[in-house]
DNA sequence: CTGTTAGCGCATTCAC
DNA sequence: GTGAATGCGCTAACAG
């Protein structure tokens, strides 16, 4: 259409230069005028270029939260089995900030297209991004974002509006006068994760907001010493003549809900966060009323895809990204598929 | 591998037949071997063929249910951009049997390859898929299905669920002594929609199974003659000196919302359906509590995509699909895309 | 600076 | 029954 060749297109579509301004123009004024998309599927098997491609996250835990995000990842390079990706995982633990430096150190070192991290420690990260930043390696994050980066994009909860809404969600099951116990995770290095922060704010501020004067008590909890919490949850329950309503920041929900099967505790209220597999049972049982979740699966998914889709066809991406909060219950669990719903 | 040219085997895959039993077993042999998976995209930019596909679902209104679905639909044709389709659209008036009766009629007579049914009426629908039976149609049903048929799939919440929930959530939120009003559209025809008599049934059963003793107000609910709507509204809000909860089971919460808006009633406490343009905006005021979401683009997207991989690739596909019902509240509500989401 | 050619995985057509 | 040839939209290597 435009008198030209293939060839002169491809340059023109790509940018590869090497083509008079009067090419250019021409087939530009047809690309617009037929709308022009590029098939990216199509343009996958064409193409002989492999892409480097390095995912960090925390470990990974069967059935729980981060083997969700790495599975919606891996769902993304099925959908796109065209294109020829070399992935490599580095996980680090997230209760340890010495373990999660060290990774990203090694990480840094590394030559790779693109990077996709999930953040826990925000100095670590920044530190890491700057690295990026200098060698203009694309990355994005999943689960949360960090300030003072600059990502091609992020996947995330608003995890204020999250904690947010688990105080709005236990208010609404408990008397007025039930005294609340939160628990966080403890990390070494003494850092809390950006997400707790942020969700401890938004739960203390709907209580103030709404004028809520239920006595909030603040329990650490540590998931790589489950012995202390014994010590912690005995004291809850035992200085407290009526029970407190519990709410968990983390996704460790089901370890709170055990021992209180274990020992026998009853009318307690509980919201917490994920549909790990451990927590799903324990709503099931009637032992966690509601479970916010964050679609794991969705952010690993779309991450991977804005990733490669930002490789392959430039196009500029969504940055900002807020992902559902689902409120479940016993009722609704059932239809939450730990894996599917991907459209866009 | 299998010691054949190309030819054989793709008459292999597709059954074409004209294979010697033994260059048949060679080949599949090697399929299960590499573990084979066609490429659905690549397939259809080879594939001359053009497919004729119809779609019939109540009428469509900007910014209500079915316009999600059919949103979906069309999402799914842009996923499949290489596949050549021709689809046709027929709506039906859902308030009117006759106009259903009538539509569904015509669509008989048409040839197609594929059609997606948005059901409302049971009879009407069981006939249609009678004549599909007959010449063999695949379709595929949205929002609901109907006993009695043989789709290739349906995509739809679990109506009963739906109502058993609704009446959680909302005796989580009043007084046990309120009264609950619960509306329902009044159809000509006399045929409820078959929706409506699912979610009625959880609505019910739920109360009864956990011992609520709210005197529940069944009041009927024109969509096509507001007019009547005015009359039932000031003889519930005047008959009954406190005000009731109410729960709205189709889609159309809103006018209910904007009347106790427009009369100054306070403190009515509602649970509604669907993610509608004027549902979320009564949601965001505060009018309605609660909103149950069920993906219609969702459903939309998958009958589309189920289809289309039915056509191309033959491969047996999941027959029941319940989507998520979602619990809505105004903190949540801006995640939840009104187009997004599609992974699987 | 430009056009030609080959090839990706797949379907189709036609001659053997 | 079978294989070879052609083409879908696209990238890439190369010859001019």
């Amino acid at each position: 259409m435009a008198g030209v060749s293939k060839g002169t297109v491809d340059r023109v579509l790509h940018n590869r230069g090497n083509v008079s301004e009067k090419a250019r123009l021409a087939v530009k004024k047809v690309l617009e005028k037929v709308d022009y998309k590029p098939n990216i599927h199509i343009s996958a098997i064409s193409l002989k270029r492999r892409y480097k491609i390095i995912v960090t996250t925390p470990e990974i835990s069967i059935g729980a939260y981060w083997e969700s995000i790495h599975n919606g990842i891996r769902h993304a390079m099925q959908e796109y089995e065209n294109v020829k990706i070399d992935l490599q995982v580095f996980t680090y633990n997230q209760y340890d900030i010495y373990s999660c430096r060290q990774t990203f150190e090694k990480i840094a070192e590394f030559d790779m297209d693109a990077l996709i991290i999930g953040p826990t420690f925000p100095e670590e990260t920044i530190h890491l991004c700057k690295r990026m930043d200098e060698k203009e390696i694309p990355y994005v994050f999943v689960d949360s974002t960090i300030d003072s980066t600059s990502p091609l994009a992020f996947f995330s909860a608003d995890h204020y509006v999250c904690g947010y809404m688990m105080a709005k969600l236990i208010t609404s099951i408990i008397p007025s006068h039930t005294n609340i116990a939160i628990f966080q995770a403890v990390r070494t290095g003494d850092k809390s994760a950006n997400t707790t922060i942020l969700r401890k704010k938004g739960f203390t501020d709907f209580l103030e907001q709404n004028g809520f004067l239920n006595l909030i008590l603040t329990i650490p909890f540590s998931v790589t010493s489950p012995e202390d919490n014994e010590m912690y949850l005995s004291r809850l329950f035992k200085t407290h003549k009526e029970v407190p309503a519990i709410v968990v920041l983390n996704s460790r929900g089901n370890y709170i809900a055990d021992y209180i099967e274990a020992n026998h505790i009853k009318g307690v209220k509980m919201v917490c966060m994920d549909l790990t597999a451990a927590n799903v049972e324990a709503l099931k049982k009637g032992q966690i009323d509601y479970l916010i979740g964050q679609e794991p699966e969705y952010q690993g998914f779309c991450a991977m895809k804005t990733l490669l889709e930002h490789l392959i066809i430039k196009e500029p991406v969504t940055k900002e990204n807020y992902v559902q909060l689902d409120i479940i219950t016993r009722e609704n669990v059932a239809f939450y598929k730990h894996f599917g719903n991907i459209m866009f």
